[in-house]
DNA sequence: TATGAATGAGCGTTCATTCAT
DNA sequence: GATGAATGAACGCTCATTCAT
């Protein structure tokens, strides 16, 4: 593997760890199998780290994720593979998350990350049945309360039980959407 | 008002502007008009300090919200109360808040108040009517996404939006208790 | 003696020594008998440190420099008295002079303690007799010429010989001085 | 030309405008298209090629001037160009000279080439009339104090009068010149 | 010969913590 | 109890130097 990547690597799970403020790039370069000093060789301060690794990570799923909601698929088959594809991403990126999410030097660069996917997962619900509640900005509330509630619960889940419970999130958006996606609201 | 007192309410503000890595001790001493050396008085260490404001502000909350929960007035009525006291407080201890849920470190302290505050809205939720969904893991799960979203969200508001962020997200929890309660809360 | 100053004289001997560029605060610290954290206290940076030091030394001369130039007392006495003064302090003010002359990035520095210094000299040499040398720019190079010319000789003096080249140096303006001024100075 | 040179040019210039502490070797290699590494293949260290820069650069004028100073054509003549070539020479020169005048740590070498250059001027100056200022070493301090007065009034000067401030210390020398030369120099 | 990656020592600076007063 | 001075460890980062290729 190229270093630049080993690095990247490194920086994803450190950050996740610790947090940006609670690592430093001797951690990261010690989890890397270098020193310090190697890490400037490829990125050019700490800060440039820490968003080559959100990139490496939200982008890649951003992108991926917005090819499924945009895709020509019937809207039951799309939705149901989005949430899929969703829901399989955050048990990888899980670790790059949790640095990125509880860091209060970095929200800016979560929110705009955010907004994206939340601006995605509006397409996919609206798409062929309107806006189901009024008016669009609650509804718009409500799709971004569970998107981050999903990812904080995700992220805050103790490490042994991080499968589990993106499975019971999973399952609850799930009776959720079910719900919303024949007219009602609620069981 | 104590001294101790003064160093909490400090820490409490501090803390929460700029997180607990980005805190510095200095910076909690200035605001409450005292030197650095002065904190260790009263409190061991940073830490110490950090989960100190963190239980005064948190535990404050969590009673008068178990007591709002647990009281003998009527469903519906304790509903409401519950909630506006939630969210009133939600918007006072904002502050606080972020400091703690972005910061990976003490992300087991936020476990702990986080499981009683599920517990209390368990209590109330499931009051009178049993569990409305099942298996009853389910619907924890689907309790807890709905407070940690209405959380994260209020927390990650731009500075000048949180009121209104915060009465979008307190309208649309009631909309969704309005379908669970079959109209028994929410106007 | 304070801290502050035990710090400012170190400071005025390690830069003397080894240049800003060359000299660490880590240098100045053990000179002064403390760590380096403690510089920090009285001085926010480096940079704000060398010019304390340069303040200190320079400043102090140069008002009283100016102060014998601009006396009441007859010119020759006058003359003679602020050529005294100006070796003496040269002997002096050696250590910084060095640390201060010899630094690109404290030029500007340099320029502006430069300029004060030649513009009291031309007011000595001036008085009395009016400008002798036409046109007056080029009087005021010849100043600028000597007085640069004195004091890096002497800053540039190995170490043991800096008394004497002092010496040398102060005989051979004075004699400059007697051609010009019509022998009312030097032997 | 040899790659050596092409390093030895580049160094000249870098030293010059950043000083030697501030010089880096990556710099130096940059301007010679070259990587760090390469730089050793030739100079041991960044002490090392300093010290050959300005030997290089040093020694080509003092041969120069000194072939100047001792050829057989009438005294006034010789003086001229002598003179002509050496602020000629400055002109072209500076840059290094800079870097080399402003750098505590490399005093000892610029002493030296300093101590030659008064030789030479000794050499002019005395030709003919022999020493016109008893004792001889009062007239040996004179030489160098106008030496280094030029030298380092030049090196100070602001970037872009450079070349105006030379041109009016070379009249202010030849002026000096040609009061103890009985008019034979200058206009 | 030339390279580019890697190193390690050291930089200026910060800050939680200690302690004599 | 309260202070202010002091500390020492650690930070992000730089750079002269080395070395396998």
């Amino acid at each position: 593997m190229g270093k630049r990547q080993k690095i990247l690597d490194s920086a994803f799970q450190v950050f996740g760890e610790r947090g940006y403020q609670g690592t430093t790039m001797k951690g990261i370069a010690e989890r890397a199998g270098l020193v310090p000093g190697t890490l400037y060789i490829y990125f050019p301060s700490k800060e440039a780290l820490f968003e080559a690794a959100v990139e490496d990570g939200w982008d890649r799923f951003l992108s991926e994720f917005s090819r499924a909601v945009d895709s020509t698929v019937p809207l039951g088959e799309r939705t149901r593979a989005a949430l899929d594809l969703g829901f399989r991403s955050l048990k990888i990126g899980l670790p790059l998350l949790q640095g990125m999410l509880f860091e209060t030097s970095q929200r800016q660069l979560l929110q705009n990350k955010l907004d994206t996917l939340c601006a995605c997962l509006e397409r996919l619900l609206t798409a062929g049945s309107g806006i189901p509640v009024q008016p669009p900005e609650l509804w718009r509330t409500m799709i971004r309360l569970n998107i981050v509630g999903v990812l904080f619960c995700a992220a805050l889940a103790p490490a042994g039980q991080v499968d589990r419970e993106i499975g019971r999130l999973q399952e609850a958006v799930e009776r959720l959407l079910a719900g919303r996606l024949q007219g009602k609201v609620g069981p």
